[in-house]
DNA sequence: TTGAAAGCGCTAACAC
DNA sequence: GTGTTAGCGCTTTCAA
């Protein structure tokens, strides 16, 4: 037993030749079927991957490319992911981009012939990665993110407007008219859609946000900590925010722990995305959830259809959001922020 | 650009022999290198890893297998995992055993021919399972778990029962004495040792726990969740408990929320592993912590170092864990949780 | 239904 | 330093 046993070993065992063998292999019918069976259990033989992936030029095989696998989203969406292609008799490549155009690049390139698939979160969504992503030759599922106008590719995203919206209904419907807005990059398609989703019900509801106001951040804890605090440093802090995701949504609460500020007494959170802990935190955090494991098996799904020539043109589904009421949210109350009060009751009786 | 390119594609844009292209490609030196480098640039050409892979029975992928990749233990220990291989241009397969050693057996059985090591946290540390982890003939190297009592292989754990001693003392310390245990399963590494080092203090401070405090659960959510009911089920439930592992502790935390027991007024609580939001519970919880990325890394490098050859006999590496004190814990007061209280007042006094 | 043989893309002797 | 060639383990014509 030093080298592992070969296709002719088995077939040398039950005195055939290896073509039987193969065609035993392939699920055909074959006189001979329990020789081989046997022989095959007591060589324990199982075929070499690469030389069937030589052949086939097929690997079994299907690449995730998240941006962190310690998001607990992402980690969601790789169990579902997994899950799905471990009964399908897929393997699955995990890799990190950290947010970084390069490293994906990178990572993109190094897959041809390695993977019959990809399911990508893209960290860059300028045309060149478009065109990065084409030149791979390989099917991809984009997670999340959607680019390419021209529905290049198949896509998984969740309704972001809708999950936005409903997040800046039920803020308005609070009373909040005073809104703090921290979102993720607009160049990415959950960074725009969310922050454009929120922004359009507060103008439909007549409500025109200062700059000031408006934090543009990473979809980073730092980030969300960082906005957070800035947003608290105003003359008139708002009386509410909204946070489009949730690793910066940690960050804020973070941010208000660290300034004592008294959530939702002072000011109400609202955070995109659950997290495991959030019913747990202190008060329990009102977010706009959304399916994770099933965003991952989706995904995969429509991998597999595509790769087994299935799906013929490009399909993108779209997922519900729904907000979860819990009690991180309240209506402004007199206790507000404010860094010099007769600004606010002038302004209030002015 | 209708098929990849092949290396003799390369070869004959540049006038060669494949042999010279493949000299080249294994960074030696040839005279016409620019030649090469140019024709290649131009196709575009990667080598096929199925062929490399066949030819010298080596496959650049390492897996990576955890019982789930949602416990942001895990998540982090694959991140670190990642970060390294990358740099070491190596590709990382992700499996979920869930737990499950049937599971377990199954993937290791198809991992044969597709990776050069695997890092496993095993879900079945019986016997059986240590002849299949060797059966597979792949070099492993054992993350949080050993089994295997001959040293069989290399391995990256942390100081379980150092841990759980730290907690014992600082509830000793404290000055409870009425503690509860929530164990993980004690035929696991983790399980075993926190739970005896653990129960080690307690016995050397003169303190024996009725068998009705020593719960012995299964490291998930819900496990936690109906051990911590039944702790503060009991006639005089326990001041304190402790929680020997990061998921079990969420579930107690969540039963003691829907209890309405306050913490650390009637229960303090200690949990085994830090979470990220640990400090933004209420109140925020104390843990004992452990380097999670930097043991991804360090299972990853020792993996490298076996397959390079670098080490000869197995290596055992033991992190150390360090007492987290926020603020859920303190000393046990006379608000102590009782069905009945006059059988306590009776006890204290008698 | 089965066997012989060629070939997937690459690397490593072995000659030159 | 370079080319020729065999062969890694499998699948798939093509004949029988």
């Amino acid at each position: 037993m030093s080298n592992a046993p070969t296709i002719h070993d088995v077939a040398s065992v039950a005195g055939l030749s290896s073509a039987t063998v193969s065609r035993y292999l392939q699920g055909r019918h074959v006189r001979t079927a329990d020789r081989i069976a046997e022989a095959i259990q007591e060589l324990n033989f199982r075929p070499t991957p690469a030389a069937r992936s030589l052949k086939s030029g097929t690997t079994g095989s299907i690449a995730v490319v998240v941006p962190d696998i310690t998001n607990p989203f992402f980690a969601a969406v790789v169990k579902g992911v997994e899950s799905i292609s471990r009964q399908e008799d897929y393997h699955i490549f995990l890799y990190n981009t950290e947010e970084d155009g390069l490293r994906e690049a990178a990572i993109l390139a190094d897959l041809r012939g390695r993977v019959d698939g990809i399911i990508l979160t893209p960290a860059d969504e300028s045309q060149a990665a478009v065109a990065r992503l084409s030149a791979t030759g390989i099917p991809i599922v984009l997670l999340d993110r959607d680019i390419g106008d021209d529905a290049l590719f198949d896509s998984i995203l969740i309704d972001n407007v809708e999950g936005a919206r409903q997040a800046a209904s039920y803020l308005l419907g609070l009373g909040h008219r005073d809104i703090g807005v921290i979102s993720g990059p607009l160049d990415t398609t959950p960074g725009r859609t969310r922050h454009e989703g929120f922004l359009s019900v507060l103008d439909e509801g007549g409500v025109i946000l200062a700059p000031t106001h408006i934090q543009v951040s990473d979809f980073r804890e730092e980030g969300g900590y960082q906005s957070a605090l800035r947003l608290l440093a105003l003359e008139i802090p708002p009386t509410a925010i909204f946070v489009a995701n949730n690793l910066m949504c940690i960050g804020v609460l973070r941010a208000l722990h660290d300034m004592r500020v008294e959530v939702p007494g002072e000011v109400s959170v609202v955070g995109f995305d659950d997290l495991q802990l959030a019913e747990l935190l202190s008060p329990p955090l009102t977010v706009i959830g959304r399916p994770m494991e099933e965003q991952g098996a989706l995904a995969i799904r429509l991998l597999l259809n595509r790769l087994n020539g299935r799906s013929a043109k490009r399909r993108g589904i779209v997922l519900d959001t729904r907000l979860i009421i819990r009690d991180s949210c309240a209506a402004p109350s007199p206790n507000r922020l404010v860094k010099n009060p007769t600004i606010v009751r002038s302004s209030h009786h002015g």
